[in-house]
DNA sequence: CTAGGATCCTGTCAGC
DNA sequence: TGCTGACAGGATCCTA
């Protein structure tokens, strides 16, 4: 799934174009991607956005919260039916694939919804993504939007230097991953957090000092908010949701998918490993 | 409680 | 061309 930046980014676009506007109609196209019935969508009207880690949540007019997670390939799709080009998205954030510029629904469409003014599309290859309707004086207690760590700004070293004492056999990158410690952080900016630390992403978390929690905190904080910034990462992967290309790792990124080309601090050549399964990309001299 | 591996699902790509 | 295995910007479940 997109991480905190690229949830952010879609928040921002798709607020600016389906805030009031009323859902008239929901077509489920995959069972598993939408959790419960689609019914008590229908009518509302959207009347805010809001991200928690890497979950979407739309607060409807009806006391209903839609959460949309997008896992690892979700995307959102939204058509303006005011476009005279209806076959281009006037707006898409997420996975891209051959049809995501075709017309919608396309085959890996999962769920549409028909509003006043336009269309959204989620769309997900994979499946593992999902929409969920919830009331919204339960999302709090949702088991994952509950069960979520503080988001990377919000949190102080001395707690995360707690969990690498706790979890002192662990991977530090294991621990940046998992949602239940820090919200929003995912393979991307894991990798990219232990570089602007210094730290090797495979280093046993109960060898770190309280200094590294910090630095891997500001760390992730400022590769995130470059991100925002520029509007999402790509890789012919992300787009931003008026369709143009976030640019955050062609630009800025340090290792990520960066294997076999020169560290731009010191020149020795960035190497990919697999650490807590995840492909990982580091730099040998700077990375200890 | 922790750590590690399998699993959900579809598609693509490298290597034979 | 076809097959096979590895892998993929996530998170959960199961096991030891």
């Amino acid at each position: 799934m997109p991480e905190l930046p690229e949830v952010e980014t879609i928040r921002r676009g798709l607020s600016e174009r389906c805030i009031e506007r009323t859902i008239r109609e929901v077509k489920v196209f995959c069972e598993k991607s939408f959790v419960g019935p689609k019914e008590v969508v229908l009518g509302a009207r959207i009347v805010a956005i809001r991200r928690r880690g890497k979950a979407l949540l739309f607060d409807l007019s009806n006391g209903v919260t839609m959460m949309m997670h997008l896992r690892m390939t979700g995307q959102l799709v939204w058509d303006s039916s005011e476009s005279s080009e209806k076959h281009v998205p006037s707006f898409a954030g997420g996975h891209p694939t051959e049809d995501f510029f075709r017309r919608m629904p396309g085959k890996q469409t999962r769920v549409e919804f028909d509003f006043d003014g336009g269309k959204l599309f989620f769309n997900d290859q994979r499946k593992f993504g999902f929409v969920k309707p919830i009331p919204t004086k339960e999302v709090e207690e949702d088991k994952f939007i509950a069960s979520l760590g503080p988001e990377p700004w919000e949190m102080r070293a001395e707690e995360l230097f707690s969990v690498f004492q706790r979890r002192k056999g662990s991977p530090v990158k294991a621990i940046l991953l998992d949602q239940k410690v820090v919200a929003g952080i995912g393979n991307i900016y894991a990798d990219e957090a232990c570089f602007f630390a210094g730290v090797y992403p495979g280093r046993l978390a109960g060898t770190l000092e309280v200094q590294d929690a910090a630095k891997l905190l500001e760390g992730a904080g400022k590769v995130m908010q470059a991100s925002i910034d520029s509007g999402g990462s790509t890789m012919a992967t992300y787009v931003r949701p008026d369709g143009s290309r976030g640019d955050y790792l062609e630009k800025f990124a340090e290792v990520f998918r960066r294997e076999g080309k020169e560290c731009r601090r010191c020149g020795a050549e960035i190497v990919k490993v697999r650490v807590a399964g995840r492909g990982t990309h580091y730099c040998p001299e700077c990375q200890k």
